[in-house]
DNA sequence: ATGGGTACCTGTCTGC
DNA sequence: TGCAGACAGGTACCCA
């Protein structure tokens, strides 16, 4: 579910919250993607240092608090279908609440269904450079993702030498997320419609010109997501429990057969790595 | 190295 | 109404 505009509003609906935050106790529901990967007790006593974002990964520092328990933090993936939250009063976890970090500023808890989505423990170096995970899973997760899309240095040059060489339809080099991070299967569909150009093209074969104008509107997309507080298809909230509304400025994405909001024409629907692309064919080219 | 397919899991909707 | 099948925002992993 979850690209990175939905992770952002997540983000940003539990960071002044999270802050500072002493951790309680950690309860587990149903299996995640993976295991936590360390005690739950190694988390207990720590303070939450901070909420980030890593392209769809949310990373939550903790202090160590002096303890002699290895310096880590919890990454965070939603999966398709993973949201978070606060529980209320002294609710009992529903079906879906699969993870719970009870807090002294509330409880937080995962909610996902599908159960795609994960919490795992990780180690950073105690006196390493920055935050971030250094060894195990988590730093291996982290370790291919691409740039951020907004991060200065991506532009129409960087992605054409990320794509130079690559066969796949561009659509799913997109996707694969080792050029840029966080763009997903909606956003694909979009960016590519705003860009003019046909999800089939070749990645490799994107001239400079295209490759500049795709940049440009991976980040213009991705930025209008972000002010309309992601997209709801059926269960994205943030913490607030407030739904998203890209879903109401989508130009082609759930789209097929309706009429084309510019040239009028048939949106199409078509399958590619077992994934539905939306286009238009009478404004995107290959 | 790249690319294709499969797998994970559950809910919802469609069509017979 | 029941039921099978398709499909859903992601991505690691195995094999060619």
């Amino acid at each position: 579910m979850p690209e990175l505009p939905e992770v952002e509003v997540t983000r940003l609906s539990v960071v002044e919250r999270l802050r500072g935050a002493r951790i309680a106790s950690v309860t587990l529901g149903k299996p995640l993607r993976w295991p936590l990967g360390c005690k739950p007790e190694t988390l207990i006593g720590r303070r939450v240092a901070d909420v980030l974002r890593r392209g769809k990964y949310l990373w939550m520092p903790l202090d160590d608090a002096g303890s002699i328990a290895p310096a880590g933090g919890l990454l965070l993936h939603l999966g398709m279908s993973g949201s978070l939250g606060f529980a209320e009063g002294d609710a009992a976890p529903g079906p879906w609440q699969h993870f719970e970090l009870a807090t002294d500023r509330g409880r937080l808890r995962l909610t996902d269904p599908r159960r795609f989505g994960a919490v795992v423990w990780g180690d950073r170096a105690a006196d390493g450079p920055g935050s971030w995970p250094s060894t195990g899973r988590a730093a291996a997760l982290l370790a291919t993702l691409g740039i951020e899309p907004f991060d200065p240095a991506f532009d129409g040059a960087w992605l054409r030498a990320r794509l130079r060489g690559r066969r796949v339809p561009i659509k799913q080099a997109l996707l694969a997320g080792d050029a840029v991070v966080g763009v997903g299967n909606i956003y694909a569909s979009e960016a590519l419609f705003e860009a003019g150009i046909d999800p089939r093209a070749e990645a490799g074969r994107i001239g400079p010109l295209r490759c500049e104008r795709l940049a440009a509107a991976i980040r213009a997309v991705l930025g209008r997501a972000l002010r309309a507080g992601g997209t709801t298809l059926r269960d994205f909230r943030d913490a607030h429990g407030m739904n998203g509304a890209f879903q109401h400025e989508a130009q082609v994405y759930d789209r097929e057969g309706q009429r084309c909001r510019r040239c009028g024409g048939v949106v199409r629907r078509l399958l590619q790595g077992q994934r539905s692309t939306y286009f238009c064919p009478g404004c995107q080219f290959r």
